[in-house]
DNA sequence: CGTACTCTTGAGCAATATCAAGGGGAGTGG
DNA sequence: CCACTCCCCTTGATATTGCTCAAGAGTACG
């Protein structure tokens, strides 16, 4: 049996360990995006410098000075509401974002109106670095639940890129870590049984949730059956009775979307 | 019925028109790569400036001095024989390449020695841009006939486009274009009944030797059955069948690795 | 010219999709 | 606060697709 470890590791976002929850809640309020560099002294709570998921958007080791440029540039947080989209397919491409609260999905609508999802993205990982090859977005990104993201143009971090090598390495190795994130998703849509993908997806995000410092057992899936059998290739029956089949083994403990891991050597075996 | 037309369409790899026959053969003699910058006046046929590719390797208009940078930078190729391994899965990751002549599979390799095809490289395309993230290669790299790459060290390539913004934001384009590409597949490989990967396969290589300047109704395939059932995740006999059945339906004619397009309508609207 | 690889085709089987029915929970309106 | 409705989830029965096992023919290369 192909163990779904493989696919596991093949994810390596790097994630900040804690969620702020004192983030000011009026920092909603998104501040409008400019091409032009905005005055500095950002506000507090929607800046960089204190943001709990910094990692994801600025490499280890910044100096004062670039990291206040960094902040200049993520000027605008946007509150995203369960159900909306962040952008649609063919919008113009101007932004990557990166999801600071919340979960999203991302959806690739065929022209039969058939839908596929190719991602979830939860808090501390980048949205939209599909966008940047076509100057146009590709697929659908919606919000799973109440969600906030940092808008940062492209354009811009271009320019930081420019000045800042490390900030140009590490926009290389997010745009190459999604690149091998897919293809260890692909091996899994080509090679693995129905058991195999959910209990790979468990784990999958089980390890992300670990990374941001929730519990890598117990966790609340925010999307349906469905959405998880768009993602790995399967209908949502079955997905269903895996979840079923898993139970009954022992392995999980599972209650609609609320997902308990009880042993996951024996999940990573399956 | 699903349009394989999607997964084609995703694919928008920038390739040059024709392929120079023209190339001294001895200019396969790599010259050794080197960190520092060689010495300018590039030994012809080894240079980008008269490469008939170039367009995959940089953007649409550079001054003299900037191409004359980039010739720098490309210094060396390589060739590969027919079986042998570019890169392997582990080697530390030093360079990006661009097939030059020739064809490529990348294989993922799992612990329990099961392989999988992640993608198929023609003349013109990039190849190895999934190592950036990791500081080592992800995947083997697998010449399917005998071919020569250009060698891009990688380092060199960020410095040239702290440099030339033009050439950042294609670096970034052709990141961001395999992050697309692979969303494509995905949604092929979780979506798509055997008999439409098999077509969109079809079409997907038809278009990109179209591309090249080559016949997009007539052409051999470099791959064994064995090799496209990995990459589309199927067994080689079921690949097998579904030639056989477009055949049968009048849409395809083939022979062995010969292949003939004869109804590329009907081949998408499987 | 032989050997090893590759491809084709058939028969039976296992895994997953499809069709169908019913239960449970969250949000909404009375 | 309760009842209603809509979604989502679960489970069963049946259909279908693609896989496995097997045999034999074609093809390339030393």
């Amino acid at each position: 049996m192909t163990s779904v470890l493989a696919y596991e590791s093949a994810y390596k976002s790097a994630c900040a360990p804690t969620v702020s929850s004192k983030a000011n809640p009026l920092a909603y309020l998104a501040r409008s995006a400019t091409t032009s560099p905005p005055p500095s002294g950002a506000v507090a709570g929607t800046n960089c410098s204190d943001c709990s998921l910094h990692s994801i958007c600025m490499p280890a080791h910044l100096s004062a000075t670039e990291l206040a440029r960094l902040d200049a540039i993520v000027c605008s947080t946007r509150l995203v509401r369960r159900g909306e989209t962040l952008y649609r397919a063919g919008d113009k491409f101007k932004s990557i974002y990166a999801v600071r609260v919340g979960c999203f999905k991302t959806v690739i609508t065929h022209r039969d109106g058939h839908e596929q999802v190719t991602g979830f993205h939860i808090a501390g990982e980048p949205l939209g670095l599909d966008g940047v090859c076509s100057d146009e977005q590709n697929c659908d990104a919606i919000a799973l639940e109440d969600s906030k993201v940092c808008v940062i143009p492209f354009d811009l971090l271009e320019d930081l890129c420019h000045d800042v090598k490390a900030m140009q390495q590490h926009l290389h190795r997010m745009m190459s870590g999604e690149i091998v994130r897919e293809s260890g998703l692909m091996m899994m849509l080509g090679t693995m049984t129905a058991q195999q993908r959910v209990a790979a997806f468990l784990l999958n995000l089980s390890s992300r949730m670990k990374t941001r410092g929730y519990s890598s057992a117990e966790f609340n899936l925010r999307m349906t059956r469905e959405e998880i059998g768009s993602y790995l290739g399967l209908k949502l029956e079955t997905v269903s009775r895996m979840f079923s089949k898993l139970q009954q083994a022992g392995v999980i403990d599972t209650n609609g979307k609320q997902v308990h891991i009880l042993d996951s050597e024996k999940l990573a075996g399956v």
